[in-house]
DNA sequence: GAAGAATATGCCTTGACAGGCATATTCTTC
DNA sequence: GAAGAATATGCCTGTCAAGGCATATTCTTC
């Protein structure tokens, strides 16, 4: 759980994330559309295989990789007990002054 | 979203979160159930706060913190357009796969 | 088996960030 | 208003991880 929360925080991984979300990539793709560097990619595939979220199949010289669903899966179940125990604060109103609130409390400590 | 992952991955803010899960609390007791120093609770919860993942309330001398809802109704979206592009992949994975290698004998034949 | 493509790995540097501690700030109570 | 409780902030230090680059590795094709 936390180990999918780490490797989905790092900006790039994420980036990698959401372009395997539409297809399966070879790494050389993967680094030309987001622009990034051959080596920082395979090892942001490295970290994202290690974390359970990607698979790799070798195609000729090519490796490509696909997500796993599990990791996802986790992660929607532990979402889930979240919104169990938060269902109680459903009125936005009651959200939007506490926002306020702490949105003020902010400013006057930095004395602004 | 981003920022979300970014709040959630780090170890003791995951705990502090889930502890908050529970229900509203002050500072200190977050810090003595999480076994943890005062300060450091602090600036984890200022992060949350910048995140968008806490509110804060104050009692007396006591700030009363609690998860706000909208973050993780945000990551549960994002979850479930991962959740649907990801079925799909499934099923189109082999197609994909020959599409692929077919264009890669097209741009061969062109000399590319 | 030599050349070249696709990818992985190792080393280095640098920036960010978490923890520790002292101290500032805010609020209550007397 | 002084004392003390609850919390925030500033500074310092060490660690870790991401990027850059060179190079190793693996596979194909001729």
């Amino acid at each position: 759980m936390n180990a999918t929360l780490i490797a989905l925080a790092e900006p790039n991984r994420l980036r990698i994330v959401e372009l395997l979300r539409e297809k399966p990539c070879p790494v050389g793709e993967i680094a030309k559309r987001l622009r990034l560097r051959q080596p920082q990619v395979s090892k942001h595939l490295r970290v994202l295989s290690d974390a359970g979220l990607v698979d790799v199949r070798p195609v000729a010289q090519q490796r490509i990789y696909e997500l796993r669903s599990a990791p996802f899966d986790e992660l929607d179940k532990w979402l889930e007990t979240f919104r169990r125990s938060m269902t109680y604060r459903m009125d936005r109103l009651d959200d939007l002054i506490s926002e306020r609130k702490a949105k003020k409390e902010r400013e006057k400590q930095r004395g602004d």
